[in-house]
DNA sequence: AAAAGGCCTTGACATGGATCAAATGCATGC
DNA sequence: GCATGCATTTGATCCATGTCAAGGCCTTTT
């Protein structure tokens, strides 16, 4: 484990709106600063954390992009997510003292390092962060509620179509383009996250190409009629 | 919203070791008592809340069994999970301030009410309450990184043996027979969480019964080999 | 520049589960 | 006790997606 010692404050992080509580006085910040410990590159293809290792801290995304997945005995696999700048991971390691899955880097990465017992020294003592902390979860929950709607009652058109709208809406938070993006995963990722194989994401894919729906190219993924996209994903109604 | 003003003490609750944390001293306890302010009855097929419903409070089951749904703007619904006694509800609430989604419970039910401002609030002060509600967000997340798992990489026959198993292990834990249940759900909420149609339940169900695996008589279910439906979760790995 | 190895696309075919339909069983109210 | 209505079972058929296979593209290595 490759760690560095470079203390650099929260306070002054550009992506603390998307990791840290907002509203927070100078010395509520100072406190939260003394959070982050460390920082932590992972190479592409390496694991921030594996299933079954022990759990200390969260992670927050500085840069790059993660996919975690679990894994049964028997050798089933399952992304359960992908993540990106701003965004927290480990959550998963709370509640039986280890991680339940692996957090693998798709592309070079650099997190902080969120001791959780500090998270919880200073949750009791910064109100803010306390509820930083149970909304972070709570959104965990809601987001995987939606993962749950798609995996259970959408057809892959739909899934992939809402995949798809999730990403660049996230990536345009970030302020990338709304409508170009470049995925960093395989697409066997894509469908083990989407509960489809790789050969139906990429057919689904050219689906949409000749539709005119989206320009695909390798990995490079052009929106061209993001209405068309929505509407797959939610049919409009009719009013009888 | 009816509610009863009966204030009875968690010290005292026979499902503390479900929904409360271990080892507190006497002062801590006390404190914990606080939190549960009224205990509200919840009749067969009603709503504890609703999706958009604000958020003010998580609900600890104390009697009966609900099951939570997300819906989209078309229509399309998707159950959640099942609750039991002793499980806590309404965590998705969290992030937005309102509920994202429906929880109907499935037979005469009683809850009790935690209001969220004061599990925050005796969180700061008692570090065990403070911890417990982390490991309770936690344990949700990873449960429903199992769903995943089941929804995105098992078969029907895997799906249903799976959650048969869940359901006994839930039950046995709260002191029911391992081999003896009642499904207190239909067969189309069942497929909805299992992301199959009702028919496919039914005819799994049966086919189950047939092969002798389980005793199915409408909604009362035996286990008679739960080795068995243990196999059909987790194939033995032939060495090469 | 050639070779090797991923990753991706596309085609042909198979199949698990959905859909449609009908009959039965069980519960509730009159 | 009968009628009504929902839940469930079962059968027949269809289709979306999985499976298997072949070939192409891009990147990296030699």
């Amino acid at each position: 484990m490759i760690t560095q010692a470079i203390k650099i404050a929260c306070s002054n992080c550009n992506l603390r709106e998307l990791c840290m509580p907002v509203g927070l006085n100078a010395e509520e910040l100072a406190r939260v600063d003394e959070l982050v410990a460390i920082r932590r590159p992972v190479k592409r293809g390496t694991a921030l954390f594996h299933n079954g290792e022990k759990f200390t801290s969260l992670y927050a995304i500085r840069i790059g992009f993660f996919r975690t997945s679990v894994t049964t005995e028997d050798g089933r696999d399952q992304v359960t997510g992908f993540q990106m700048a701003g965004e927290i991971m480990g959550l998963d390691g709370i509640v039986n003292d280890q991680h339940t899955c692996d957090a693998i880097a798709l592309e070079d990465a650099e997190v902080c390092v969120l001791p959780f017992d500090r998270i919880e020294e200073i949750s009791r003592e910064v109100k803010a962060l306390q509820h930083h902390v149970h909304k972070i979860m709570s959104r965990e929950i809601v987001r995987e509620h939606g993962v749950m709607l798609l995996l259970g009652s959408m057809r892959a058109e739909e899934r992939l179509a809402a995949f798809l709208l999730n990403l660049v809406q996230r990536l345009e938070a970030r302020g990338f383009s709304r409508s170009e993006l470049v995925l960093r995963m395989t697409r066997e990722e894509i469908g083990s996250y989407l509960g489809m194989k790789l050969e139906t994401v990429s057919r689904t894919f050219s689906k949409f190409a000749e539709e005119g729906l989206i320009a695909v190219s390798q990995r490079n993924i052009r929106i061209l009629d993001a209405d068309a996209l929505k509407r797959i994903v939610n049919p409009p109604q009719h009013c009888h």
